[in-house]
DNA sequence: TGACATACTGTGTGATACATGGTATATGTA
DNA sequence: TACATATACCATGTATCACACAGTATGTCA
């Protein structure tokens, strides 16, 4: 059915909660979301991201309020100091993780 | 219940399978992989393991053979040529998340 | 003998990416 | 005005996976 197979779509499990982490230094609502990771070669679905937020929220790490009640509804997200710890905490993992990865491909091509 | 919350759980997905790809150029049995790895400060959890090697030979990135039938049994997995172009393509995925991450944490940092 | 390490397996459970389908407003265009 | 398309979000369902829990069986060492 998808060209992605499953082994590719695992990768992005850990890393977009990631992302959302740093991006949302500035409040931004989902739609922007998408639309601002995909002009940079990132592809999330809307129904991967939205869940992602509010359990982020729910959590602690993001905090939300909704924008022009009259309009088209916004709902902006902004992350909390829970939230930087959070971040501070999965790049670390992520950095432990490319220097484990960057040791064994040394050894896989030499 | 377990220090790592479901956020931090998360990294792992994409990750293990990737660093299982490139540490199986070698052969080598489940329980090694496991102390391997610890050695290297990753934890795998043998219960996440042992299932993801068999799926890994499932869609033939991995081939395996049962060594020594008589003793203790041991079961070697290696890294097929559908496993390397596998790991190539999670490499590469592994590296434009690094880029996108590293973009953001400069924006966030400065 | 018995404790502990080694080596693997089977069956849950909970969480999550993504699919499907839907609501509602805004905007462009014929 | 009519209608398509973009914007913006949500609810429900399914498949998959990390990890928990529990078990089998052999090897090793005091």
């Amino acid at each position: 059915m998808s060209e992605v197979h499953n082994f590719e779509k695992e990768m992005n499990r850990g890393f977009i909660q990631l992302v959302v982490l740093l991006l949302l230094e500035k409040p931004m609502y989902g739609y922007m979301i998408v639309r601002v990771l995909e002009q940079n070669g990132v592809v999330v679905d809307e129904n991967t991201l939205y869940p992602l937020l509010r359990r982020l929220e729910e959590k602690g790490a993001l905090s939300s309020r909704w924008d022009a009640p009259e309009a088209k509804a916004r709902k902006y997200y902004q992350v909390t100091d829970q939230g930087r710890a959070l971040r501070g905490s999965l790049l670390e993992i992520w950095q432990q993780q490319g220097k484990a990865i960057e040791a064994l491909r040394q050894e896989v091509e030499s």
